[in-house]
RNA sequence: GGGGUAGUGGUCUAGCUUGGUAUGAUACGUGCUUUGGGAGCAUGAGGUCAUCGGUUCAAAUCCGAUCUACCCCA
């Protein structure tokens, strides 16, 4: 079972000329012990192949391939990231790919965070550089000695704008598709404003976003404030965006800064006020990547493959015919007829017409995760139904032919709440209050905290896990430190993270 | 960072101990038949055995290094 297809390191052209053949795996039966209860993490890597979401056979380690299927779904992701900032007056933008060492050591703390883990290019050509390039972790060290030459006063503020593009870090950890990788594709959005109290209102407004993609992407999370040894390098604080996978760790979706001047002033991004005084912008950032993906993919996956939100899915519906012999045309073309309607009616709708018996079909679109799946053949034609079969549940229901836009719509919009609702729920029924730190569940922990420094690595030490950090908006709580027993109104989150 | 296991047609594998160019399944192409939960028959194509080097008359097989995947520990 711990066989792992060979990542051809041979060359490039022995994989193109692959290429020329199928790169799509047989849609097998799925292994019986693999079993995403059992074994979470082979779920998890099998799920993702399978359902084609991703090649891994790219001979580096870390970088994977887009497939067509996986692409789709992240693409989705990202209009939806596009409309939220662009509808709160974000402007996108792209910088390029390579940072000169310099201008990357400006900010000491940021450095420090991450020049273990950066890329470097070292030579153009035969000859070595003279000032080495680096590819970027994360941009603020590529944009802001321009966003210095972008802000000139008070009119130019706040400046806000974001970017869509791959990042490089050298991950150290064991690498595992979308979830940790060394090429990330990732969203970062970066603003400037004129003072502290700006600045905070733009992490609230990312709040605010933030709350309508999650439903989109039925996500549930928790925003919590890291703590200060944890935050990101340079930043005044970090809230983590976190929620929880079906083992017990948790996943970092992403994660909003406050960073105050502490580029700015290296940077020096500086204003003129209305009065004519220079000041530094106050800077936030929100980033995400491509861990969003397979946050959907672990949270909402089943034993049977994906299980794609309505909002993300490539195909929202799949329309399976059941052919009958002598029947074939007059079933086809009603199914025909089925799909235009619901094209017309903007659903993201496909017909399955390929030369396979249904229930391959049935299994197919169960693994890539299609929400509902619409049955039509004599049977339904002869009572004027379509067979729904969803997704999530596998429950199945004949709706009235006449009125299936209808239906579809209201199932879909139903479908996705209860997903949320499932998910949510879920991830609740995983956190559990504890007093004492003693044989702690594979599970998201929560406890009382006093907020010492000391304190908070020894509770790292002995739970054997990360504090992941303090809600965003507070929470009603009366405990003892598990430390130092000190009085605390503050609980702290604890888990392995993933 | 430390340790372990592994890599053979697209995919999953047999073969490796005891060296002689590779087994089966599945998927793929074509034809016929079939179609309400993974169809059947016939036929065809597909592999310099991860890479590089060493030993040998001869290496998938033995040795070394590298790459990659997966697992465990810090």
């Amino acid at each position: 079972m711990h066989k792992r297809r060979t990542r051809d390191s041979q060359d490039r052209a022995g994989l193109t000329s692959k290429l020329t053949q199928s790169y799509i795996f047989p849609p097998r039966i799925l292994d019986p012990n693999m079993k995403k209860a059992e074994d979470f993490s082979e779920w998890y890597n099998e799920i993702v192949e399978r359902a084609n979401l991703t090649d891994k056979r790219y001979p580096v380690k870390g970088m994977n391939v887009w497939t067509p299927y996986g692409w789709k779904i992240m693409q989705a992701m990202d209009s939806h990231i596009r409309e939220g900032f662009d509808a709160t007056g974000h402007q996108e933008v792209c910088f390029p790919l390579l940072i000169p060492e310099d201008q990357f050591a400006k900010e000491k703390e940021h450095i420090k965070g991450f020049d273990t883990e950066v890329f470097w290019v070292t030579h153009a050509g035969l000859n070595p550089l003279d000032v080495k390039l680096l590819l970027r972790p994360t941009s603020e060290t590529a944009m802001y000695p321009i966003f210095a030459l972008w802000v000139r006063s008070h009119a130019d503020l706040p400046l806000k704008t974001y970017q869509l593009v791959n990042t490089f870090r050298y991950e150290t950890k064991q690498t595992r598709a979308f979830i940790r990788v060394r090429e990330i594709h990732f969203f970062e959005s970066h603003t400037c404003h004129a003072d502290f109290e700006d600045a905070e209102r733009q992490v609230k407004e990312d709040y605010e976003i933030l709350g309508l993609l999650a439903k989109k992407w039925c996500l549930p999370y928790k925003l919590l404030k890291r703590t200060d040894w944890d935050k990101f390098p340079g930043a005044s604080y970090t809230v983590g965006i976190d929620t929880l996978l079906p083992d017990g760790r948790s996943l970092q979706l992403g994660s909003i800064h406050q960073y105050m001047e502490n580029f700015s002033k290296p940077y020096e991004i500086k204003y003129e006020d209305e009065k004519g005084e220079h000041k530094y912008v106050h800077q936030t950032t929100f980033g995400m990547s491509e861990r969003l993906v397979g946050a959907v993919v672990a949270i909402h996956g089943d034993d049977k493959g994906l299980v794609l939100p309505p909002d993300i899915a490539t195909n929202q519906i799949v329309i399976v015919p059941v052919l009958a012999k002598g029947e074939t045309e007059r079933v086809s073309a009603a199914a025909r007829d089925l799909h235009d309607e619901l094209k017309k009616a903007r659903v993201r709708v496909h017909l399955d017409d390929r030369d396979m018996r249904p229930g391959a079909k049935y299994f197919d679109w169960e693994l890539k995760g299609v929400p509902l799946r619409l049955e039509l053949g004599t049977k339904d034609m002869e009572k004027g139904v379509v067979t729904f079969v969803r997704r999530d549940t596998g429950e199945k229901t004949l709706k009235d032919r006449k009125h299936v836009v209808k239906e579809v719509r209201d199932m879909l919009a139903l479908i996705s709440k209860e997903m949320l609702a499932r998910a949510a729920g879920e991830m609740e029924k995983n956190i559990v209050t504890v007093q004492s730190l003693e044989n702690l569940p594979e599970r998201m922990i929560r406890t009382g905290w006093c907020g010492g420094e000391e304190c908070g690595h020894e509770i790292e030490v002995r739970s054997d896990m990360n504090i992941l950090g303090t809600l965003v908006d507070g929470e009603k709580y009366s405990g003892a430190c598990a430390i130092c027993g000190k009085p605390t109104k503050t609980p702290v989150y604890l888990a392995r993270a993933m």
